[in-house]
DNA sequence: ACCTGAACACCGTTCAAGT
DNA sequence: ACCTGAACACCGTTCAAGT
């Protein structure tokens, strides 16, 4: 005899993230998360492969959630600005979300990492800007380095990394500055 | 009455880190590693607290390895090439050590973590070198730019996340080297 | 058609009992 | 003094039984 939902997946999720944002990866268990959504764990199966899948959903929308910050900083009409304005918002996006950045950023299994293009999705503004600044011929190898003193520069600061004393924010400044000119030297429209 | 000892710290961890390089952070139980020194798990307990801390003693030879790979490798005179010495280094030990490189870098627990004085060791060599590049003045921020850079991009590529084409050693270069002539921008001896 | 308790195979960890 | 089986509290996951 057919009985009505008591759940979905939607709100599966959102309680997943909710867990996550509030205590961390670790702290995701199927029984909180069935808990929060007012099910037994045994009941999720019907609405998630597995954990991982949970997790690749999760990660999927927290890709999304990115993408439109980054598009959202992304406004300014000198690549400069742009890339600074870009930089600093995937920052605050990280600070403000740290469980949230490395669900995007640190190594998961397989099944449980975002949907390749969802990714290219969140790395799009600053592919646009980087073309700007070194131009087309070096636009990915730009981008990828930005992108990667980004990630690391955030994995560094979030895991408390920066122990050697000095400013962290003057360090960033320090880093969006320098490699701005770095990737703009040489650009078609010279030095 | 007294029984001799079947096992010990240094074997108990050097068995670690063989599972770790093998099979990865997951694949490292308590059980396994006791079976790879021939007792039972509850008999590790007599030597270190918890898998934590074995986790963290195993960083903590990691650390140093990757210390004294760097400290290798800086041995230029010109520091730009000293600089690209430490990232070909730092890259090929990464690549080597992946499993490895990711119990450095990655976030672990609080009681799993290296201990900061071994840590700072890595960064030696780097800090040495950042602080001939850019000036005393910038010497931290510069260091802390090229590290993040280098952690990002190894975590990226370790991740497989460079999946936009394009060649991915060609990237690697070309952060060196602009990044190279970023930090010295500005440097008391001149561009 | 959905939900559940019970069960299974794993973890890390503790501890009384063996030697 | 060290080692062990048994036990405990957790996981994720499966499945027969309930409604």
């Amino acid at each position: 005899m057919p009985t009505p939902a008591r759940t979905s997946t939607d709100a599966i999720v959102a309680a997943g993230r909710a867990i996550l944002d509030a205590d961390g990866l670790e702290a995701l268990t199927m029984s909180r998360v069935a808990a929060a959504v007012g099910v037994r764990a045994p009941s999720l199966y019907k609405r998630v492969r597995g954990r991982s899948e949970l997790v690749r959903l999760i990660a999927n929308d927290v890709a999304i959630e990115l993408a439109h910050t980054l598009d959202a900083a992304a406004t300014a009409k000198d690549p400069a600005a742009g890339l600074r304005a870009i930089a600093v918002a995937f920052r605050a996006w990280a600070l403000a979300h740290p469980e949230a950045y490395h669900l995007l950023f640190d190594r998961l299994p397989d099944d449980a990492r975002v949907d390749p293009q969802v990714n290219a999705r969140s790395a799009d503004a600053l592919l646009r800007t980087a073309a700007e600044l070194a131009g087309e011929r070096h636009a990915l190898d730009a981008a990828r380095t930005v992108v990667a003193w980004a990630n690391g520069f955030l994995n560094m600061e979030l895991a408390g990394a920066f122990r050697l004393g000095g400013d962290v924010d003057e360090a960033f400044d320090f880093g969006v500055e320098r490699l701005t000119r770095a990737i703009r030297e040489e650009s078609p429209f010279g030095p």
